[in-house]
DNA sequence: ATATAATATACGTTTATCCGTATATATGTC
DNA sequence: GACATATATACGGATAAACGTATATTATAT
């Protein structure tokens, strides 16, 4: 299962899985009900995202009770790993990223997550 | 008029702009007929594609006579530049890439491109 | 002026993508 | 077991992207 630049490419094109995923490299992992506060979308919208990425394996979960987490896959080629990090670089300009890590870090009753503890 | 990661990657996520701009950053300025013979695809198509390349300059486009010569617009933003280059080293790795570099070089008839000279 | 070659665009159709709503699954609580 | 919360998926409809064909535009050659 090999990933090319065009698959990955593909999956960023999409403005919700472009922030998600922007979210989850500033962050290092975020769960579902996390991403939907920061993004101000429905959660099956965020769900059926997350899942074509999981697809991709651009993403991996990982279940901690009822939540569950996702985080940027640390296998990605370097390659793909540079397009992330260089879209990251860019989207750091942007408001709307600006404004989506602001509402994450304003989310009442935030799960806490302590997986990696 | 500013370029986000969005509009960029977008252009990016289909196949035939993607191989168009990854030849065009292999080999500098290329003309449509030459991305048409090396891509193997019909004229209309690519040059369609261009022009929504063109139309948010991610290109510039430079008449030389009866060719028109496409090169990537040197004056892009950083990280826009390091998503190509990133884009890049992963289409390297790709037979089709290969393929369309070799169909390029192997072009009867390519007009000799001294544009630049 | 006509003909040929390179490129661009317009038009209608097909195809792919995304969406919201409804529902299913899994976990935790009482 | 009954209920609440978090997440996933299925389904049909809407939207957008890409397509092939036909045609327009611009330059070159005779």
């Amino acid at each position: 299962m090999k990933l090319t630049p065009n698959e990955l490419l593909k999956l960023l094109s999409d403005p919700t899985r472009l922030r998600s995923l922007m979210l989850l490299m500033q962050e290092g992992e975020l769960c579902v009900c996390e991403l939907t506060h920061a993004l101000g979308l429905i959660q099956p919208k965020i769900s059926r995202h997350l899942a074509s990425l999981r697809d991709m394996q651009i993403v991996i979960d990982q279940r901690a009770g009822q939540w569950i987490y996702y985080r940027i896959n640390p296998r990605l080629p370097d390659w793909a790993t540079a397009i992330l990090d260089a879209t990251l670089k860019g989207m750091k300009l942007e408001k709307q990223f600006k404004d989506d890590l602001k509402k994450l870090h304003n989310m009442p009753n935030r799960p806490e997550n302590q997986i990696c503890a």
